[in-house]
DNA sequence: AACAATAATAGGAATTATTACTATTTATAA
DNA sequence: TTATAAATAGTAATAATTCCTATTATTGTT
């Protein structure tokens, strides 16, 4: 993988956040310092970035989004305002325990809690 | 919700599926015994279905994915064939321990293995 | 420093999954 | 049986993503 200034770019704004972004925000974010970069090239280099293991992509519902954090670890998906929080729900023992129990050679282990975050406390 | 014939139909082919279709392989199931039927018919039915707690939606990568199993229950997913495997990984008490683990109001836990399938053993 | 090979890019077209729109049809309550 | 409103077909629109091609940029070799 050659050099290019742009996938720099998007490295860093992806680096650069916890909110695990999706492909058009960082898009936006791009232009700002390369006005003249196309989406095609972001999608490209985030696929690039995941391919060479620099990056992380989950998806949320039905849109991909990127995740510089390539530690395992777990989401808390609040329905009320898409935000997309980290945690740690199992240590290391346990998920390789989990990947044991099935015929079946296991990766990776996603996992996701869905509901209400703090933010909408009554 | 007023009957339909049409909604019928679609319920009965997902209730008569381990495969977790798409919007898609139920529309051509469908279009056997109506063929007059549409695919835009097939994502309402779907999504009132979804929404009366008759059928669950769920997100395969970026493609929803239709299930009649609404009990708790995990998947393991086959990078290599794509299928989606039912497993059950946790039993409720686990599952409410996640839940109430966070600061978080839960409403489910989804829980996702990536991996190859035996179907693919060497 | 200049050159050649080829990876990366912009810009736009194409694709895929899904939702929205509208005139017509159908279920059903009175 | 008729009136009302939900459901539908067919099609257009949208959103996210990928593909295509002529041009540009990086980099190893002179």
């Amino acid at each position: 993988m050659r050099y290019s200034h742009k996938r720099e770019a998007i490295q860093e704004i992806v680096y650069g956040t916890n909110s695990h972004p999706t492909a058009d925000w960082i898009f936006q974010k791009a232009k700002v310092k390369i006005p003249n970069i196309s989406l095609g090239t972001v999608y490209r280099n985030l696929k690039q970035l995941d391919d060479a293991q620099l990056i992380n992509t989950l998806y949320d519902g039905n849109i991909a989004r990127y995740d510089w954090n390539r530690e395992p670890h777990d989401h808390l998906k609040c329905k009320i305002c898409g935000d997309l929080i980290d945690v740690q729900l199992f240590d290391d023992q346990i998920r390789n325990t989990i990947k044991k129990q099935y015929k079946f050679e296991a990766d990776d282990v996603l996992m996701t809690i869905i509901g209400t975050c703090h933010k909408h406390n009554k």
